[in-house]
DNA sequence: GCGACTGTAGTTGTATACAATTTGGTCATT
DNA sequence: AATGACCAAATTGTATACAACTACAGTCGC
């Protein structure tokens, strides 16, 4: 029940055990199945893992250092619980990095960058036809990742990789089935102003599709559920 | 001795033992008194600082994930020796979301922001005209992240200030007095665009002192010297 | 009855112990 | 002399031990 593929990071760094730790916490999180705030007991982590604390902790000043947990001195490890002002941040920063990214591409077109993002926009479409709730999250979420891979670039595709996660800590996106389906036809969007070779048109669209998106936070601090062990599967 | 300025994050995080060598760590590796590809052995390290081994791995593990260090499974951690591929790619996400800063600070200056950078001018003039390496060094990295603080924007100034560590770890940039005046200038120019409200100008200003910058790029590799208790003061 | 104090259980922070792996060198063999 | 096998020293990876701190509950004093 290991999760396979991992929203980012063909991160260089650790050993593996402690991977599968920060992968998994990683899902959890973005995927709101541990709530902001949510305790993060050290203890607890690692009977759940069937390993020593020793592996919990570097996981979790991995997971601290992306910004999804933050760490209290001597009272542990919480779920982040971003500030709308740190959002509003986030945001600010994917618009630069993005935007920029678009003209890039379409600067750059070839048949077959064109063709993958293809490809990625037509599974997006029957993960939310299916009704595939993480599956359409991941999927909303790699296509601007996969944006950067596609440019050639690692670190900017790493970097964004983060980011994004950051993003789906804060917004609840997935939640209405209404706004997946207007991101996915979106991006669909944007990849057709793109394949036109129509730059600015593109990099308006993916400048509006990105306010959508943050307009789409939800600012509903609800009440952590603390079952780790639930959340965990 | 123990520096008090460090390059970036205001890092929530972790407690501070382990925050003093990852500072340490960072400023030896980007003032290029570690070498790429030394050997950084736990034991070593920990001695140094007087700590168990513990606490150096917490920190290695840090500089893993800022891509400061590459760790080895087994065989231990080594200061980066990044491509000139990977060069490239954190030097084009510095122009992305650099370019696009430039265009922000015109749009939204304000007597004070200008006041602050002009400041900070003065000082990288002061600092390369008394001949002080390691602080022009600072400072002229410095100048980048100043940007985004005063945009208030305490994401961006995070992000820009890893990459920047990371172009550290890659330029040799300090080492040529000229390099250092030239950037000083540059930023000063910029700076003038920028506080004439030429967005066009200040643009492509930042754009080529970013080229300047990266042209600067040392492809030699040197033997590393291995003598950690020496690079560390 | 209410607030401050104290003790205990639980949790985090650091060091140490130990197993597994790598490294370097010696010695034997070709 | 070069090559390969093998052993010893050193180094990393993980677990555990223990000290320091926090949280909370019950008690005492008022």
């Amino acid at each position: 029940m290991v999760p396979a593929g991992e929203v980012d990071m063909p991160q260089s760094s650790d050993n593996t055990t402690t991977r599968v730790i920060v992968t998994a916490l990683t899902r959890a999180i973005v995927e709101h199945r541990l709530h902001p705030g949510t305790k993060l007991a050290e203890q607890k982590l690692a009977d759940h893992f069937g390993v020593s604390r020793t592996l919990v902790r570097q996981a979790l000043f991995q997971l601290a250092q992306k910004r999804l947990i933050r760490m209290e001195p001597s009272r542990g490890a919480f779920v982040a619980t971003p500030s709308s002002e740190e959002a509003r941040e986030v945001f600010a920063v994917r618009r630069m990095i993005e935007l920029e990214m678009t003209r890039t591409f379409v600067r750059e077109l070839n048949p077959q960058r064109l063709k993958a993002l293809k490809e990625h926009v037509a599974q997006e479409r029957a993960a939310v036809l299916r009704g595939d709730v993480p599956g359409r999250t991941e999927l909303l979420g790699d296509f601007h990742v996969r944006m950067a891979e596609l440019l050639g670039n690692q670190v900017l595709a790493q970097l964004l990789g983060e980011l994004i996660s950051r993003c789906a800590l804060i917004t609840l996106m997935y939640q209405s089935k209404h706004d997946a389906e207007h991101s996915a036809e979106e991006h669909a969007e944007i990849l057709k102003a793109m394949a036109d070779r129509d730059e600015a048109l593109a990099v308006r669209l993916m400048d509006e599709h990105l306010g959508h998106v943050q307009n789409s936070l939800t600012l509903d601090r609800r009440v952590p559920s603390n079952d780790i062990a639930l959340a965990l599967n």
